[in-house]
DNA sequence: GGGTTACTGTACCGTTTGGTACAGTAATGG
DNA sequence: CCATTACTGTACCAAACGGTACAGTAACCC
C-alpha cells in the first residue's frame, strides 16, 4: 500500500462535501464529520493538513459548482442561442430548483452568509462571486440581441430574483408558489424586450 | 440594590442583539459577547438562564425588526394609501438599503440560514416569516387596486428582489449597482400594473 | 529481505466551551 | 436591626474542540 497517494483524499472531500451539505458548514467539527465519513478526525487532519485547509476545499467545491450552474454544460455541443431564451431560461431555472439540488443550495447560503461576514475559509467565495454570475448572464442576454447596458442591469436583478426565490424554497419547500413568482419574472422581462418572447407564451 | 429586576437585562439584550449584528451571530460565544458587552459570562446566564434563551430573544428581536420592517409604523397617522404606490415602495425600499441597517441585515440572513437547516433557537423565526412579508405586501398591493390573486404572486416576487438585492449588497456593498436593478424591477411593476404609475415617471 | 512510502490507531496536549456551586455585597422593606 | 431581594466575582466542572507525538502496519520497489 505505497501508491495510492491522493485517491482517499478525493473520496474523503467528496463525501465531506455532501455531509457538509446535508448536515451543515457553518457548525461542523472535524469529529462529527470523520463520525459521518466512517473514520477518524486523525485521518482528516493527516489528508488535509488542518480544519481550515479542508473548509478551504469544499468552499472551492461550492464555487465551483457555482460557476458550473451558470456555465452552460462542456460536455453540451455549444451552439450560440440554440435554444429560445425563454427555453433557455427554463432550463436553467428548472436545474436550480429540482429538490436533489437543495442542499447544496443550502450548503451555497450558509458559506456565503460566512463569507460575508469575513470569517476566512469561507471569504474566498466572494472574490469572484457575483460578478461570474452576472457575466455569464449578460452573455446570455446579449446573446439574443439585448443591449449590454441595459443587459447588466437586468442580469443583477435575475440574479436577486434567483437568489430570492431559492432562499424561500430551500427554507419552506413550496415549489408551487415559488414557480409561480419565476414565471412572473419571465412574463415582466419578456415584456420589457418582445424581441425575446416565444413563439408559445404557455411556454412561460 | 433591590428594585430593577429585569432593568440591566433589558440593557444586555439590546447590547447583546447590536453586538450579534455586528460581530456575528453563528459563532457567538458567551464569554466574547461578554467581553464585548463589559461584564461576565456568568451575568448572562444569570440573566438569561441559558445561552440558548439568549440567543431565542436575538432571534426574537430579528423577528419584530422585520415585522416592523414591512408593516407601517403606527406613530404616523395610517390614511390607507395616502401616497402613492410609487413613493411608497421607495420609501419602503430606502429604509432597507440604508447602510446603517446593514449590520441587521447581515443578522437576519444568518438567522435565516441557522433557521433552514433547523438549529434550534433560530427555527422560531421561519414560523411566520414568509407568510407575514407576502400578506404585508399583499396588503400593500390589493391596497391600490391589484386583484388579491395576482398580488400574492407579485408579493412574493417582491419579497425575493428585495432578499436577493440585499444579499448582493451586504456582501458587495455596491449600492448604486443594486439601486439600479431595483428601479429595474420597478419599472417591470409598473408596465404590469399601469393604474400605479407615478405622474411623475422619474421618481423611480 | 530490507527500506521506503502510505496510511492508521491510540493516546495525549492545551484551550475553550456552556453551565454550576458558593460565598459575598449592597440596597430596600418591615 | 434584620431579613429578603437583586445582583456579582471566583473558582470550578465535564465535555468537546483542533492539533500533535509516536508507534505501528501493510504494500510496493530495489
Amino acid at each position: 500500500m505505497a501508491r495510492p497517494q491522493t485517491d482517499t483524499r478525493a473520496r474523503l472531500l467528496a463525501a465531506a462535501i455532501d455531509t457538509a451539505a446535508e448536515h451543515g458548514f457553518s457548525q461542523l467539527s472535524l469529529r462529527q464529520l470523520a463520525e459521518h465519513l466512517g473514520t477518524s478526525h486523525r485521518m482528516l487532519l493527516f489528508h488535509f493538513g488542518s480544519k481550515d485547509a479542508l473548509l478551504l476545499e469544499i468552499v472551492r467545491a461550492v464555487e465551483q459548482r457555482q460557476r458550473d450552474a451558470v456555465t452552460p454544460s462542456a460536455t453540451e455541443t455549444h451552439e450560440p442561442s440554440a435554444d429560445s431564451p425563454a427555453a433557455r431560461m427554463n432550463e436553467f431555472w428548472d436545474r436550480l430548483r429540482a429538490p436533489a439540488m437543495w442542499p447544496y443550495e443550502r450548503l451555497f447560503f450558509e458559506v456565503y452568509v460566512q463569507a460575508m461576514r469575513g470569517t476566512e475559509p469561507a471569504v474566498h467565495l466572494l472574490y469572484h462571486e457575483v460578478d461570474s454570475w452576472v457575466d455569464a448572464m449578460v452573455a446570455m442576454l446579449t446573446d439574443v440581441g439585448i443591449e449590454p447596458a441595459t443587459a447588466r442591469v437586468d442580469a443583477r436583478l435575475m440574479l436577486a430574483v434567483c437568489r430570492g426565490l431559492l432562499l424561500d424554497l430551500v427554507a419552506n419547500g413550496d415549489p408551487a408558489a415559488v414557480d409561480a413568482a419565476m414565471r412572473r419574472f419571465g412574463s415582466f422581462l419578456f415584456s420589457a424586450h418582445p424581441e425575446l418572447r416565444p413563439a408559445d407564451p404557455e411556454s412561460l
